[in-house]
DNA sequence: TGTACATCAGTGAACGCGCGTTCACTGATGTAC
DNA sequence: TGTACATCAGTGAACGCGCGTTCACTGATGTAC
């Protein structure tokens, strides 16, 4: 009788540390020609191996890119939990700006992950349906951040019936209850709208950056942002 | 001696329209398989052509892109500045808002062309030079809209120093010319700081709809940018 | 402790696909005298 | 108005490439008695 099943076993970890390495091979494809070089044979060929080993680790070249987005997502999602963590106590204000620093630190560190997640959706790849799930992840520490904001009236509430919205969507229930634990609809309502906002802020701007569109305007992505913040931070009320 | 070289020609004329042909199809492709499904044979064959035909058109895949973005900046650009000639002497806040509900509109209608200007560069092409143009080509109405505004002193100058930017810079010098014909240095710098702001703004809802990661939130986007367009005139503290 | 067996990582050859691009060519269309 | 020539759209065959994926297999590693 085994001591116990949790003990993974020298296979099992040989196994994950192979798989952690084909993923850092497929990054840096990724980094270097962009979605369209991922090629399963040349990955192999770096990590010295030959051809159709890979398919002991992943089913197909869907299914590491599967993979490749998940972790993009569950990484960012925890650089942004990590600095919400860090930053406990703070202003709102301070504490938002924070988060968006950590983002856009994250993005820019590593562009192509970014574009992975934030980018064009893949030719002919179907994004795993988590994937929403992932997204709202990333906004989790957000929302949280904002429940109970007072979001400048234009703004209105971006889920009009929030009960509806968490009943018909899937996973969105058991998102407001880690986030949201115990805030009024109301509350929940404003933190939402806020999150929204913040959210198609901030990705505009570094997706620019990310993107390299901003070469010929010449001036200063961080600082950009932080002003942004600023901005944000005042149509929301925080203090 | 021919009337005048002016006129083109029946065989110039066909040529064109062929052309145009080739770029439809082109952009039926993108609409659905993206840029990696974009392939010269098929195109051929959807016009009754056979393969190598093309390239008596185009040099080939990367002209035949480079052909397609180029289209894409200039008719967005042109879109832009109807809108700005049609909405002439409305205050600067509703002239705003209809250049940027003319700018969502024209992405929404066709995304696979503002994700073709405004997505992922695509992997192993580099952009024609004069993309750098054309970007500012749609910028060029909302600088001349936003010239002499008054930002938000947080955002500060997009650019420190304008003179040495356009020096720097091709093109910006006569750019700045088209559009801020007679402005000062000040409220020319006001006008680009504006326009950053509206395009990080506009750019990050827009590409976010577009690119179908709203999907999971469930809320209106025109709605929430009407709602933006009224944030930011705000903060540029527009009429 | 030793032996028999099961599991599984990895290989090499091969298939089929679609693509970009080149080449020598044919035939129609326009142009010059 | 007619003829000779140049221009140019389009063809068919072919090359070479890199890719994803399948298959039958070998050999090492772990496991059970």
């Amino acid at each position: 009788m085994p001591p116990q099943a949790a003990t993974p076993g020298p296979r099992a970890r040989y196994r994950e540390q192979t798989r952690a390495e084909i993923k850092a091979a497929a990054l840096a494809q990724l980094a270097e020609g962009g979605t369209g070089a991922l090629a399963l044979v040349k990955i192999a060929k770096e990590l010295g191996l030959s051809g159709p080993a890979l398919y002991r680790y992943f089913a197909g070249r869907d299914d590491l890119l599967d993979a490749l987005i998940c972790d993009a997502y569950a990484d960012l999602a925890g650089a942004v939990a990590d600095a919400a963590a860090t930053s406990a106590g703070a202003t709102p204000r301070s504490l938002l700006r924070d988060l968006v620093r950590t983002f856009r630190g994250w993005a820019v560190a590593q562009p192509h992950r970014y574009l992975l997640i934030g980018g064009t959706p893949v030719p002919g790849y179907e994004a795993p349906p988590q994937t929403r799930e992932h997204a709202r992840a990333v906004l989790g520490p957000f929302v949280a951040l904002l429940a109970g904001c007072t979001p400048h009236p234009a703004l209105g509430p971006v889920v009009a019936d929030l009960r509806a919205w968490a009943t018909r969507e899937p996973g969105v229930e058991r998102w407001l209850e880690t986030y949201l634990p115990e805030a009024s609809a109301e509350a929940a309502a404003a933190g939402l709208t806020g999150a929204v906002q913040v959210w198609t802020q901030v990705h505009g701007t570094v997706s620019l950056e990310v993107s390299g569109l901003y070469n010929g305007m010449g001036h200063d992505p961080a600082a950009l942002l932080d002003a942004q913040v600023e901005l944000l931070a005042d149509a929301l009320s925080l203090a």
